[in-house]
DNA sequence: TGCCAGGCTTCAC
DNA sequence: GTGAAGCATGGC
């Protein structure tokens, strides 16, 4: 079905480093694994003149509904979080100008947490292709127009692999980090969507509290999978930012309760232009 | 081919 | 409490 809407760049969205699991296919079309769903986007235009992207997507209203518009948080007006942009601050505003079409996904708790553990001194292709081997390996198969797909794996289903069948996933260092966090939440020991009634300060800890998971991680697994905005994930991309654009320290408050989304527009400027501005 | 990747743990000091 | 070494492996 056509959906019509502002401030949705499905190529931005897809290549913004907060998902793992949305891929352009050769047609020119997006696909995205979300839970056990699997979703294909093809962009139809871009109107400049009112701001709308139009885009085919292959799935009925329903599913719209339950699924896609919470996943790509399409109740959310970024045009109001962007009009919020202290116009004094040239780099945040040339920043959220480059990124501009970004969303902030609402995705899986768990998944959040496996492949943020996964993606520490990993690029991102490299950690797109651990998250599929590890799908594949034990994820639950999917049927699509467009072959097969895989969803992630449950807790339980990655608690039963043996060290080794992770290691084939190329985790490296990280498949005891992995073992032992899926043995956790499979044993109901941590209850990895429990947690999300804690506050924010109680969450970070919670996330901490797992081997391989550092303040950077949690912060990701927060905003991505927990909707935390005022998480703000600062990694050498955004410390770069944050050293060279805000010596003084960056202006938090003035953008508390969306902190979160400003950081996402400043990590893709940052790292897309692989520049550093002055 | 060598360097680096959306960092973390461990261990000096 | 702070700082530096070491870490497994893939992608460019």
């Amino acid at each position: 079905m056509l959906v019509t809407m502002k401030d949705f760049d499905v190529m931005k969205i897809t290549n913004s480093g907060q998902c793992f699991r949305m891929n352009e296919l050769e047609d020119g079309s997006f696909e995205v694994v979300h839970n056990k769903h699997y979703l294909n986007i093809t962009p139809v235009g871009y109107d400049e003149t009112t701001g709308l992207f139009s885009m085919e997507f292959d799935c009925d209203e329903a599913e719209l509904d339950s699924v896609w518009k919470p996943y790509f948080d399409m109740e959310t007006d970024y045009e109001l979080m962007v009009s919020m942009v202290d116009e004094d601050d040239l780099f945040l505003s040339k920043a959220v100008d480059y990124g501009r079409g970004i969303r902030i996904l609402n995705q899986d708790p768990w998944e959040m947490l496996i492949s943020f553990i996964i993606s520490q001194r990993k690029s991102i292709p490299a950690i797109k292709t651990s998250i599929e081997r590890l799908s594949a390996m034990c994820g639950e198969v999917l049927k699509t127009k467009h072959g097969l797909r895989y969803a992630f794996p449950e807790p339980e289903k990655i608690a039963g692999l043996a060290e080794e069948q992770l290691k084939e996933c190329g985790l490296g260092y990280r498949a005891s980090y992995i073992a032992e966090a899926a043995k956790r939440v499979a044993s109901g020991e941590f209850d990895v969507y429990g947690i999300n009634k804690l506050p924010d300060e109680e969450l970070r800890e919670s996330l901490m509290s797992l081997k391989g998971v550092g303040k950077k991680v949690a912060d990701c697994v927060m905003l991505f999978g927990y909707r935390r905005l005022d998480s703000f994930p600062v990694d050498v991309w955004i410390k770069r930012a944050l050293d060279e654009k805000y010596p003084t320290g960056f202006p938090f408050e003035k953008y508390s309760g969306y902190g979160g989304i400003m950081q996402q527009y400043i990590f893709f400027y940052m790292r897309d232009t692989k520049t550093i501005w002055k």
